[in-house]
DNA sequence: CTAGCATACGGAGAACCTCTCCGCTTGGTG
DNA sequence: CACCAAGCGGAGAGGTTCTCCGTATGCTAG
């Protein structure tokens, strides 16, 4: 599993009273996010974090940095999962599943956050966009060979609908309809090839 | 077809001047919406239509009213569509064909200007959402009785999951995927009942 | 143990934003 | 033509993001 770490080995490490507030950062933002969504004001943060914004900005240059941050680690226990479930007994089930906690993933990230494993090449930290898209290729792909999913149907177009099931779920009030909407999305993976139109 | 007319006739009408600003100010949001997406700064919106930020917020309160006033005409053209294909010859075309369109109309205002049809109860002019609503509801009534739509299917899960397309492709560089996934929720409607699982 | 300096900090502030308030202007009517 | 409710503009309050730079401090070489 890639992990960033890529630091130039020529520069000296971080210093620790920067390593530690980087830290306290980042679980404060975890927090702040959680409560008041991605739209959380960024002073807010830094001031909850004992920081002065300038602090902030020098670690994370905007929000999406932060917020890249922030979902990181959840990416990167996405991008196991994707390992793990690889090895399971069913190709069809491994994906379903995948495709569950990801969606679970970016609602509880508000759907916003989720917002920019779509946006832009993601600014800072590691490639969350292309982490996602190399598991759920995998699962995928396996799917189609070994499995019933339809061949016609590209990796991206799936995350994309699941992401967009985030999204415009996000404020909505019916806590079933996610869950409806993806087994919808999930018949037509597994449905027939498409009809000739 | 309703229109947002309702206006107390025991008070003398409007003004004329504020009934032109009140126009400039739409057309010059509608532009200034098109261009710079729904987070287009309203201060700029009223320097363009050559008014006070003040009036600007007299004749729309918020953004959302703002942009729910530049949808209306849109979401009434989509619910005359609506009535139209509600005589035409294939059920199952009929709501095929005022998907996409509706799908090209929440891109159009960038996506998240449609998110508006998901969130709150929509602020001021007339109910956007009940509108779209209904009349999704009765062309994919018809095709459940007279095609081949899939009988477990709500309106309201349909057109989230054409909203949730529309927001999470908004920023996307793929001109097609779109479409592609529409397609593949098209699949899922006139598929074969949901498999036991 | 200490001196020196690269690294990192904090907060003032610039430049934006949304939205409110209120004194002045003006369209429409009696 | 005079009156006044309706409407206007813009100053400004209070928020935001993000930058800049003088100051403080962890780290290391001596």
């Amino acid at each position: 599993m890639p992990t960033a770490q890529g630091q130039d080995p020529t520069r000296r490490p971080r210093r620790t009273d920067a390593r530690l507030n980087r830290e306290r950062l980042l679980a404060t933002a975890r927090e702040v996010f959680a409560e008041a969504g991605p739209e959380a004001s960024l002073n807010e943060i830094a001031r909850r974090a004992g920081v002065g914004p300038g602090t902030l900005y020098r670690h994370f240059p905007n929000r999406s940095a932060l917020l890249a941050a922030v979902l990181t680690d959840r990416i990167e226990t996405l991008y196991a999962l994707a390992g793990t479930l690889a090895s399971s007994e069913s190709a069809d089930e491994a994906l379903t599943q995948w495709l569950r906690a990801f969606l679970a993933h970016a609602r509880i990230n508000q759907g916003l956050g989720s917002a920019l494993l779509v946006e832009e090449p993601v600014p800072l930290g590691l490639d969350c966009h292309r982490l996602i898209m190399d598991a759920a290729a995998g699962l995928l792909s396996r799917a189609q060979r070994q499995g019933t999913a339809r061949t016609d149907l590209a990796a991206d177009d799936l995350v994309q609908l699941v992401v967009g099931i985030a999204l415009s779920t996000a404020r909505g009030h019916d806590a079933e309809q996610p869950d409806r909407l993806l087994a919808l999305v999930l018949d037509a993976t597994y449905g027939r090839p498409p009809r000739s139109r």
